[in-house]
DNA sequence: CTGAAAGCGCTTACAG
DNA sequence: CTGAAAGCGCTTACAG
């Protein structure tokens, strides 16, 4: 019952041709005559033929296929990049491998293992929380063998990234804030250690002491990413004699999290605080109320991280030297999106 | 630059046996003896060899890897069940391929071509909605390689699928309402033509003629799984003379949407009216009102589906008969969540 | 323009 | 327990 699949030898027989024909008649028509070409075409057709991509992965030394690492694949956050990334990939003829670094530590697998394998031929990472020792086992990756990062990044090291404007998008929050007349603004931030965390939380204090407002250290809330964090920064917010008028979050989730945790307190967004959060993901509009929100291009991060990394794919297979990291770093713009959910603060405060 | 990973040769050269003892000393150890096996080990160390999995998958004509095909990459409804999938995968030496139904269509590969060339051994399928001519091409793909349904299904196709038990907890929704007092209940349903929305229709309008309550046909409001259907079918909830006290919409984004739209026009949920929804993604506990919702236990139908297709593929590795369809679909438990948007009817109502 | 032949890096009967 | 050898299905210099 199983049946076989034709192979190059079947339609080579086929055709009354040698396989090598058959082989360059798929991948380089024009080293063959029309007439050849012809015969082959219609043995390929009448014998339902289908390359196996194995054996030429094999012959060619190339997995045709990228892995995509994510820290965490139950994130909802990520699934327009891997779109983009996906989308782009498959338009060029590769494949996408998934894996998330959660489930590499547990299943006892090396990060580099689908590189080494040749399962891959390149890696986008989504995390620039690897510990300092995966880190380490990147660098002896060899340079055919492309790695980049997206959204986030490792501080210090020099792998290619792509990356949303978060410092000057902070700026562009805050000012808006500002614009609305409110003075006493906190920050929530993002997890202890990560990069954008950092990006954000500093350009948010530049931008603070820049627009010359007081930032009360009570008034940089440590938080995540997470819904719950947002819960624990609302209550962190109420028990302060001396509110801040506004608050910006670094993700939508946790802006999210501190305004359901206001409401169940019986306060109003933006009646009673002015609440932003970061990403525009697909529900910040649908929230009550709709939220503001600084918009990450996700779709075009995922395109873009595919194209630059199938473009040193291309680079370091035809060069094989220093295609060089001329242009080590796209940044995507971010967006304002003003929503209902912030407004100027209420009188008197 | 490019340093070339050792190969099986190089090992075997360093340890002074042939390349099939290496190997035997990889794959199955107990026939080897065992100071052979530690002088191989050592050179395996010693040289970091890893071994070429394209190579090994040519020769045992295994791809050890799996395609998942979703309809949409960008709808986080999928998130879990992929971890749930990837998490079985990997554990077991297999990877995750990931393409969307979409994406194949506009690059023009056929679907079976992951399978017919070798790429993938198998496959999940996330998507019901696949056109007849896709659904043909299906049933002439060898029985070797697996082909399994999950979340959705194909009516009448007779492929193995995990479900939710989507009849029953749509029967548990209604009673719950039913029992919190409320007799007049609207549906909002799925997309027309989907499998899910026509398991949940039809147990809704089943359970209401069960329980003698009255069911007018503008009662069954169409929609999709997505937040504007939600919004549209609250418009048309406040058009209604005489309104429905509950309504169960079949996804959690439609009772968002619906939710969302009512607040804008100034209904309070569940104060004049209940809304529940169906799925439970991680959202509905934050959103305001918390949701009450029929949870799917996403990761759990994602590992189901992974064991289910790896054990077809052992089972036509070893048997190559039939291995026939015996369990041809497990269902997985769907439980109420019950939240804060349901509540008694209105009173006088 | 075409073919014979080597080889990508493994695995696995077959002998011994 | 171990090795020599064939072969998985391709691609690609090398000749002609």
């Amino acid at each position: 019952m199983t049946q076989k699949m034709p192979t190059l030898q079947d339609v080579a027989q086929l055709a009354g041709v040698s396989t090598a024909t058959v082989s360059r008649t798929l991948s380089s028509p024009d080293q063959v005559s029309e007439s050849t070409r012809k015969r082959v075409s219609q043995a390929v057709e009448k014998s339902g033929y289908r390359i196996n991509r194995v054996a030429r992965n094999l012959r060619t030394q190339k997995a045709h296929s990228v892995l995509v690492l994510l820290p965490d694949l139950a994130n909802p956050f990520f699934s327009s990049i891997l779109e983009g990334i996906s989308g782009n990939l498959s338009q060029r003829g590769y494949s996408m491998l998934i894996a998330s670094t959660k489930q590499v530590h547990a299943s006892g697998d090396r990060l580099i293992d689908y590189l080494d394998d040749a399962r891959a031929d390149g890696m986008i990472i989504l995390d620039g929380g690897l510990s300092p020792e995966v880190v380490d086992t990147l660098d002896n990756v060899p340079r055919s063998k492309p790695i980049l990062f997206a959204c986030e990044w490792i501080e210090g090291a020099n792998f290619p990234s792509v990356r949303s404007e978060n410092r000057k998008a902070t700026r562009t929050a805050i000012r808006y804030l500002h614009g609305l007349g409110h003075e006493k603004i906190a920050h929530v931030t993002g997890p202890t250690g990560n990069v954008l965390m950092h990006a954000r939380k500093d350009a948010f204090v530049g931008e603070m002491a820049k627009l010359e407002l007081e930032l009360r250290p009570e008034w940089l809330i440590p938080g995540d990413f997470s819904l719950n964090a947002g819960c624990r920064a609302a209550a962190t917010w109420i028990d302060m004699k001396d509110r801040p008028t506004a608050v910006f979050c670094a993700s939508d989730l946790l802006a999210f999290g501190f305004i359901s945790e206001l409401s169940r307190n019986g306060f109003k967004v933006p009646q009673d605080v002015s609440v932003m959060g970061f990403d525009d993901i697909d529900f910040a509009s649908q929230f009550i109320p709709p939220l503001t929100s600084m918009r990450q291009d996700r779709h075009r991060i995922g395109v873009t991280a595919a194209t630059m990394l199938l473009e040193r794919l291309a680079a370091t297979a035809s060069i094989d030297g220093d295609a060089h990291d001329n242009e080590n770093a796209a940044i995507v713009p971010v967006t304002l999106i003003e929503r209902e959910s912030t407004a100027a603060p209420p009188k008197g405060s």
